[in-house]
DNA sequence: ATAATTGCAAAGAGTTTGCACAGCA
DNA sequence: TGCTGTGCAAACTCTTTGCAATTAT
């Protein structure tokens, strides 16, 4: 009872532009982007191929209080870091990472049901913001 | 320039209601229940109070990558977990919680920006779901 | 009296979905 | 030919907002 999955120019496309941009894009900046290739792509479409590839394991979604949400064609796992100010999702690399992952991966706990992952996002002002923040202050 | 706030008792039933419960609810979670109190309370005054206390400081928002926002009275850090089967949203006590959080306060990074806090959220599958799913395997 | 707060309903933003058609296997 | 994927637009869900009425100070 398998459903087959067949091949398609837009699918492609969307895991393709997903895979180019390391900012994290809205299903609305892919949409734009993918656009400018096949000018007739509908929105419906890059949502109906980005919950595909979440589905399966090619994507994941971050995320966040507000806005609209992210994806991420990273599968592998690192940090993420938003700014408060501009809304920018960035990723960020931490020097002790391994020894975070292993107390989020085996998170010491009575918990009686099973943990088997985790949503971290760190916040803050990003690069710019701080900036623009200490000029105006 | 400061804005007044002014005392209401619809203010106040929200405030409490989202503090006796421990389950992080919803808005409309929240308006249903007031509603047994305060009839005609609106759901747009939920939401606005909610906002309100957000921004005082009184409240926060759990990032959840599907369905409503869920809001939190314990504004204390303490960490979550979200059931993916459910939709469950608990607290959670970790062993080495002292420990996750210095990591996570003062994460060692070559980072440019400024960063301040973290949404972290645990997931899996909580008690009752794992319990159902050992049953139905 | 003055301005904050509310109820109501409409608007808004983001995402999903039904349907007929297109296109891969 | 089968059935999957798509474009389109409408529907849907969650949240915000404009406005006139209400209420606290």
């Amino acid at each position: 009872m398998e459903v087959q999955t067949r091949h398609s120019t837009r699918r492609d496309a969307v895991l393709e532009c997903l895979r180019k941009h390391h900012d994290h894009p809205t299903a609305d900046m892919l949409y734009n982007e993918i656009r400018r290739d096949y000018p007739n792509i509908s929105l419906g479409t890059v949502y109906r191929n980005l919950n595909f590839f979440v589905e399966h394991g090619e994507a994941v979604r971050i995320p966040v209080t507000d806005g609209q949400t992210r994806f991420d064609g990273n599968v592998k796992p690192h940090f993420h870091f938003r700014c408060s100010s501009c809304g920018a999702l960035l990723d960020l690399n931490l020097e002790d990472e391994r020894q975070l992952e292993e107390s989020l991966d085996h998170p010491k706990t009575d918990f009686k049901g099973s943990i088997t992952g985790y949503d971290l996002v760190f916040t803050g002002l990003c690069k710019d913001c701080l900036k623009k923040k200490k000029e105006t202050a």
